[in-house]
DNA sequence: CACGATACCTTCGTAGCCGATATATTGGAC
DNA sequence: GTCCAATATATCGGCTACGAAGGTATCGTG
């Protein structure tokens, strides 16, 4: 596997801890997820989930035909949910780390202005 | 410029968000930020580093000479800034959203072993 | 019967990252 | 006095995920 995971992938892998989806599904479930900011495109979503099942991941279902669409379902395995868990909690450190340091930052801003001590 | 950043020039701006550090310090700096989980190779960070001022999020300061050795220092841009303040909001908001759904996938486990209500 | 939405899949180009390598100086070890 | 590690810069080639675009097929609606 190849860590850190890039956006697309971690979203994919966050759309499926609620439950399985279809890929069609997915898509849309990321879309809903950020806000209609990411708008996965097939090519991305197929390759990412081509690579997740190689890397155990997710794991397919059988292929099913609802109302005359072949549908295969996804599901994240115990790997993809420790992964998932690995990832979220590495986003949040960095966002902390960044906002600190955007603090020190802001801190001195203020000081300069302000013409506060050194 | 490429959004969303990857996470070796997310880390490139964070080290420069508290002030302008050389190269090599950038290196030490991220290493630092990251709990030494990241190490920055030099062929990431000069390429980075030459992508961020072609897109003007950072600034090359003079080359100076400290103690015999070259150094050349890099400062955040007031776009670099605005980048990076809007890329942590991005890495928050999907941490969340994953933190979100691995709530519901937590419940529906508990549900099940516990064997409560559907 | 044409068209848009649903649903799947493939191919190709790009761009960022990593590994390796190169160069030069300082300073400590022996 | 000489070697090696650390400091510090930079370049090059390969890998791989992603994005853009296109292709196939079915269903519902006008």
């Amino acid at each position: 596997m190849d860590l850190p995971l890039r956006e697309p992938t971690f979203l994919i892998l966050t759309a499926l801890a609620a439950g399985p989806l279809h890929g069609y599904a997915i898509i849309a479930e990321v879309s809903t997820l950020s806000g209609a900011r990411v708008g996965l495109r097939p090519g991305t979503l197929y390759g990412a989930l081509d690579r997740l099942t190689d890397d155990g991941l997710v794991e397919p279902g059988a292929e099913e035909i609802v109302d005359g669409r072949r549908r295969r379902y996804y599901r994240l395995t115990d790997a993809g949910d420790a992964t998932l868990r690995a990832e979220t909690a590495r986003l949040r450190a960095n966002a902390e780390a960044a906002t600190a340091r955007l603090r020190v930052r802001d801190a001195r801003a203020a000081g300069k202005l302000a013409g506060g001590f050194a």
